[in-house]
DNA sequence: ACTAATCCTGATAAAATTAGTCAAGTATAA
DNA sequence: TTATACTTGACTAATTTTATCAGGATTAGT
């Protein structure tokens, strides 16, 4: 169906906490969690990913939790979905490629060349959406948190 | 990783062999099969939800087989692509509307109109490739069947 | 130093989805 | 009449997603 998992959607909303937050002491994943209605060890999961592409920071112990690595202007939506969910790629065969970055002769199909392309095509989409915008989007604060 | 399933796959190679034998005696599922080594009972099934959008058509019975129900130019990936998996909806959020056709109250979250106006994107893409450019796309015949 | 809070990590289990199989049927051409 | 090929629904297997859990490491505050 082309959906994002709830990994994709909660690494989404905790960073549109982030977002909110950002500039202030870290937010804690318990707190992240609470508001979103998401499992907090799940969460974590979610969290460490992110960290581990550096989009965010953490900090342990008391008082301890997450912060974003950078201004929410400049991290977008298509980073956090790579971060979260892999590479985009309609087709596996878009990720085997030769050393010169050309598809292996294996792994081409009849619609390689145009998944490629339909591919860059919804990451420049994603990566066109920064966190800032996100953000705003809500500053109404209309939204509600039970949506999965 | 918003990456399509086998079922979506196999699909558009049925397409893109359909596409290429267009205005021709209808081309039968073994044949279609042997080609891109997919498994006959499931792409039953995968053309089956093709004809029930009314992509393909069928003939039973000795020399049976499908074809396409209009010709290549007339048929877009996204149409494809959403017979195949589902409405384009990075989150089901957007499936949710009320009769006014706006969001219903438990159903938004943080970024449903960013998720909405990005998927308008996604398909507006796929619809801009037709199975013609699809099955031009290979005239040289150079593609391997084996990919998935 | 002690303690409570919090992130870190890897293993594991439950649930959902996807992928594929099977069988009995109906229609068609020769 | 027969062989071919689509139709349909039920079923099983494999994979991925969605969590859960436990024990460890780090930090702030006292």
């Amino acid at each position: 169906m082309l959906k994002l998992s709830n990994r994709g959607l909660y690494g989404i909303k905790a960073l549109y906490e982030l977002a909110n937050n950002y500039g202030k002491e870290p937010l804690a994943i318990r707190e992240i969690s609470k508001r979103h209605g998401m499992p907090v060890p799940f969460l974590e999961q979610v969290l460490h990913l992110l960290k581990k592409k550096g989009l965010v920071k953490s900090r342990r112990g008391s008082n301890g939790g997450y912060t974003l690595s950078r201004s929410p202007d400049k991290i977008t939506l298509g980073e956090a979905v790579i971060a979260l969910e892999g590479p985009i790629a309609l087709c596996d065969c878009i990720l085997k490629r030769d050393p010169d970055n050309k598809l292996e002769k294996e792994m081409r199909c009849v619609a390689s060349n145009i998944y490629r392309k339909l591919g860059e095509k919804v990451e420049q989409a994603f990566n066109s959406v920064t966190l800032l915008e996100l953000a705003e989007e809500n500053s109404d604060k209309t939204y509600i948190a039970t949506c999965k």
